[in-house]
DNA sequence: ATAGGGTTAG
């Protein structure tokens, strides 16, 4: 929202004031003129008060003190005293009355009758009648008519009740009604909050902005700040009406004025910023105010730390806390658990460690923050996932032994997560029994990442029992559970148990989010069935679960693998329709779909196309092309492109493409060239997997060429690759039909190999 | 601080 340039002041206040005293104002903050100045005798208050309340108010000029009280001028604070303890309205009323009859012109000075008016609204507030807020009126409105000026406090009280009475207008007009020489920043700060809550947002800035003016008669503070965000916060306005530059330009007026943010507001504005991804107007809000005076702490640090590891931004965040240095403000554990925390997540776990080790205090500089049981938690998270599993067992070994705190859920979470991972079922089987037993409770979490570790590892069935057990101790599946179960099925092709679990899951209480249908179209993609993932897919829809790229790509990879290329120009079009751009997976699946029908100028026109759109060709590219002329009988030509890779592209090439030349090269009787590759491969440090090996063992099997085979076996054994069910079909054959079976049974050894032909 | 989908190879 813009705030207006206004030419004339609202509600008529003045642009400008005069300094004077408000006499009335003084009086009643407790000072006086000059507190040597010698004080009048006393006047008898109390006296006075109990005639007025012992004689019916018609008598009471028949009193010759009282007359004489009100003849010599009295204190206006003796006046509201007086009024304050008639006991009811209806006698401060008539007081008033009697007083301003028998006071003289001079006596009744304006603020005399403001006082005494002050004290019967007063009054009127703590009798028992059922409309205060319209006896109030009533009373303003007497007043008005008898122009008795209104004194601030009275005006308070005033607005105070007809705001809580949601009567804005009659609260504007008390403000109006109000002397402008009388004003000050709090009864206007009041106004702010009636006009904001009231909902006259409009006016509401027009008078803030008049506050705001550089040289404004009443300079905001911090209640005006408090009013002005509350109003902003409780609107939801960031992001909507207000946006973040705005309140940016307002908080900045107010940090001129000497008003600064809390530590509160400060990290509120700072952390709601970072999420809006305007980190940088976070950074200048918290700097304009330093540099404005203002003073932060930690917290508003940490706040936008947070939001710039967010954004990986770690230039910005060394910078931030060497000024935290710089300022004094001392870390505390969560601004080292913020850096730690992202480093993790960018895989440089090495210098989340360094961070970690130099918390515990250095030389250089002296910081000592003991480190908590979520910081650990980060630092074990971040080594399992890199693969580094067995250092963050040992760092919960460290932490349970060094800084007494004992692994939570979440700890051995982190450590399960990491061994299954890594394949290492029987390692987190035992981590989570070893949980159990120290009474640790496993949560959904622990089961679901338990479950995907089975599931992944063709345990599926275990996973099932896990599901059972864990729902007996009250454990309930979550929509993640069943994505796991769904996921694990699909990929088994039993897609009648994946669609009974769709169907089941909701029936426990569960309800399918949107990635529980991506799991079902992708699993049923996977399965080659592309047009009941089609169906699902339009279920989905139905959900309002829009699809998104990925299950657009798995779509159209699924027309594609089927030959249903008008299929996957339907989808390539929804899909535009639905505003999603194709990425390096879509053009990939078209490159590899184009070039195995050796449509390959399609493939290279699908190829510009791609990296017109920024994605440079990467080693799925060049492999789906490898590969393509590789089935077209075309090797040499995929050699020429593999070479070209390594030459003028920067894509090394992976297994895969080893894989594929290798196969194609040995089918074609050229056994010693895919040999060669395998030692090309040695050489630039690729992994060959079973695949590999299977090529070869292969295209010797052609030759018959068994010393090498031999050699090979050898050499498998040494990289620790696991035979598969391919492997022992074409060595068992080959070797056994030459009598070589006692080779055969040593290279076995130790080796289960799997018999699935999953 | 911890859990769930994707493109190329036999």
């Amino acid at each position: 929202m813009k705030l207006p340039a206004t030419t004339k002041s609202l509600l008529h206040l003045p642009t400008r004031t005069k300094t004077g005293t408000i006499i009335g104002l003084r009086y009643f903050s407790g000072e006086l003129d000059d507190p040597h100045k010698p004080l009048p005798p006393p006047q008898p208050v109390s006296e006075i008060v109990s005639l007025l309340n012992t004689t019916d108010h018609n008598d009471w000029n028949s009193k010759p003190q009282l007359v004489e009280f009100l003849h010599t001028p009295p204190f206006p604070t003796s006046l509201l005293k007086i009024t304050r303890q008639l006991g009811s309205t209806e006698k401060a009323l008539q007081f008033f009355e009697f007083f301003k009859s028998h006071s003289s012109s001079s006596s009744s000075s304006p603020s005399s009758l403001s006082f005494t008016f002050q004290a019967i609204l007063e009054q009127a507030m703590r009798e028992e009648i059922s409309d205060v807020p319209s006896k109030l009126y009533q009373l303003f409105s007497f007043a008005k008519d008898r122009e008795i000026p209104l004194s601030i406090n009275a005006a308070t009280l005033l607005i105070r009740c007809f705001d809580r009475a949601k009567m804005l207008e009659e609260s504007i007009a008390v403000f109006n009604a109000l002397d402008p020489e009388s004003r000050n920043t709090n009864v206007v700060n009041l106004l702010l909050d009636c006009l904001f809550r009231g909902g006259n947002i409009d006016d509401g800035f027009k008078v803030l902005d008049e506050m705001l003016d550089r040289d404004s008669s009443f300079p905001p503070n911090e209640s005006t700040m408090d009013i002005i965000l509350s109003a902003i916060w409780k609107r939801n306005w960031v992001g909507r009406r207000m946006s973040v530059e705005e309140i940016c330009g307002l908080v900045v007026r107010f940090f001129e004025h000497g008003v600064f943010l809390d530590d509160v507001w400060l990290t509120k504005l700072i952390t709601n910023f970072c999420r809006s991804g305007k980190c940088n107007k976070a950074w200048d809000l918290l700097h304009d105010m330093m540099r404005l005076g203002g003073q932060a702490e930690a917290v508003s640090f940490n706040a936008l730390l947070s939001g710039l590891g967010r954004e990986r931004d770690f230039e910005k965040m060394n910078l931030l806390m060497n000024e935290m240095k710089g300022k004094e403000i001392k870390p505390d554990v969560v601004t080292f658990g913020i850096l730690i925390n992202h480093l993790c997540k960018s895989y440089k776990v090495d210098e989340a460690m360094q961070v970690f080790e130099k918390m515990g205090g250095s030389e250089s500089d002296g910081i000592l923050v003991k480190p908590d049981l979520v910081l650990y938690n980060t630092l074990i998270d971040g080594l399992c996932k890199v693969g580094r599993q067995e250092e963050g067992f040992k760092l919960m070994e460290k932490m349970r032994l060094e800084s007494g705190y004992e692994p939570n859920t979440v700890t051995y979470n982190c450590l399960i997560d990491g061994f299954c991972k890594a394949g290492e079922i029987e390692r987190s089987y035992e981590l989570f029994d070893q949980m159990k037993k120290g009474g640790v409770v496993p949560n959904v979490i622990t089961l679901n990442t338990l479950l995907d570790g089975m599931c992944k590892h063709g345990r599926v069935n275990s996973g099932i029992e896990l599901f059972a057990e864990m729902q007996g101790k009250g454990v309930k599946g979550n929509a993640i559970t069943y994505t796991i179960l769904i996921t694990s099925f699909c990929s088994v092709n039993n897609i009648d148990k994946a669609m009974n679990l769709f169907n089941e899951m909701s029936e426990n209480g569960c309800f399918p989010d949107a990635k529980v249908y991506y799991s079902l179209i992708l699993g049923l993609c996977q399965a080659r069935r592309t047009n009941d993932a089609s169906c699902v897919a339009s279920k989905a829809k139905e959900a309002g679960f829009g699809l998104d790229i990925i299950c657009y790509n798995a779509l159209i990879g699924g027309f594609c693998r089927k030959n249903k290329i008008d299929e996957a120009h339907n989808m390539l079009r929804d899909m535009e329709e639905a505003g999603i751009k194709p990425d390096r997976y879509t053009y990939n699946t078209l490159i590899s779909y184009f070039s195995q029908k050796e449509q390959f100028a399609t493939a290279h026109r699908v190829m510009k196309r791609m990296i017109d759109d920024g994605y440079l060709p990467n080693v799925v590219t060049y492999g789906a092309l490898i590969h393509a002329y590789c089935l077209a009988g075309n090797v040499d030509e995929a050699m020429k492109i593999f070479q070209n890779m390594s030459s003028s592209t920067n894509v090394p090439p992976n297994t895969v493409i080893y894989n594929t030349l290798i196969d194609a090269l040995c089918k074609s009787d050229k056994v010693e060239a895919g040999i060669s590759l395998l030692g090309d491969m040695k050489d630039k440090g690729v992994r060959p997997n079973t695949i590999t090996y299977n090529a070869i063992f292969k295209g010797l099997q052609e030759r018959n060429w068994v010393e090498k085979a031999f050699q090979i076996m050898d050499q498998m054994t040494e990289n620790a690759c696991n035979p598969d069910y391919i492997t022992m079909e074409v060595l068992t054959q080959w070797l056994s039909a030459i009598g070589e079976t006692e080779k055969l049974r040593s290279f076995l050894e130790g080796y289960e190999v799997s018999t699935s032909t999953a």
